[in-house]
DNA sequence: ATACTCGCTAGGAAAATCAAAGCGGCACGG
DNA sequence: CCGTGCCGCTTTGATTTTCCTAGCGAGTAT
């Protein structure tokens, strides 16, 4: 009962990041390397310049991605995962294969 | 290649469940077994009836939970995790022990 | 100079969530 | 019978979040 209670907690501290429209989009999008912002807007149909700002500088406050700026020329910014954004991916690869299985898929 | 894009289309469509606010935390509630409306609104601290209402009417529609009703009496509404929603819990558990390691904890 | 890309930010509109009251139905007790 | 309380929602309006899109400053190339 108490376990119970305490995944209950887990779970809703997870998706209090999570459970914000795009954020595990953005972090699933990180998994294959590290990506500037507009590779990242370029890379998920749908979503804008403000709400992907806000979505990096949140994981990047929950220490989920870090952001690294190269001096250049040309000066670049690229935000990667940490090891905590890194052990999320498992998680979200299964989901991804739960979603192939029980979603109704629109095509590719 | 190919099955990254593919990937990547199928976790954004889970998102679209799941990333909206309290979705993934109903689900979570529903693993012990099926609950009533008043008995999930309890459970959940935080969430307003008519987003529960809400949430619990998307999910129905997408498959994930069922709602039964119980004539009685006394008369009875209950919901709980199809198939589809029960293959997802692995996957929620897995988001739950992460939370757990890597999310600052407020106590318990 | 112009044109382009980058990584954002700002302002306002649209959508989602929240808060709380209330509805109709039902069950129970006096 | 009536009154009360619980249930499962719905409604309304306020607040917050997300979206849209223009634009900024910096940097690079022509």
């Amino acid at each position: 009962m108490h376990e119970c209670v305490r995944s209950d907690a887990a779970l809703t501290r997870a998706f209090r990041i999570l459970g914000k429209r795009w954020s595990a989009v953005v972090l699933g999008s990180l998994r294959s390397g590290p990506a500037g912002f507009r590779e990242l807007s370029r890379a998920i149909d749908g979503l804008s310049d403000s709400v992907l700002s806000d979505r990096l500088s949140e994981l990047t406050k929950e220490g989920l991605i870090a952001r690294t700026v190269d001096e250049g020329p040309p000066v670049a910014v690229s935000y990667e995962l940490t090891e905590s954004g890194k052990a999320l991916m498992p998680a979200l690869h299964q989901i991804s294969e739960w979603a192939e299985e029980h979603l109704l898929s629109e095509g590719c």
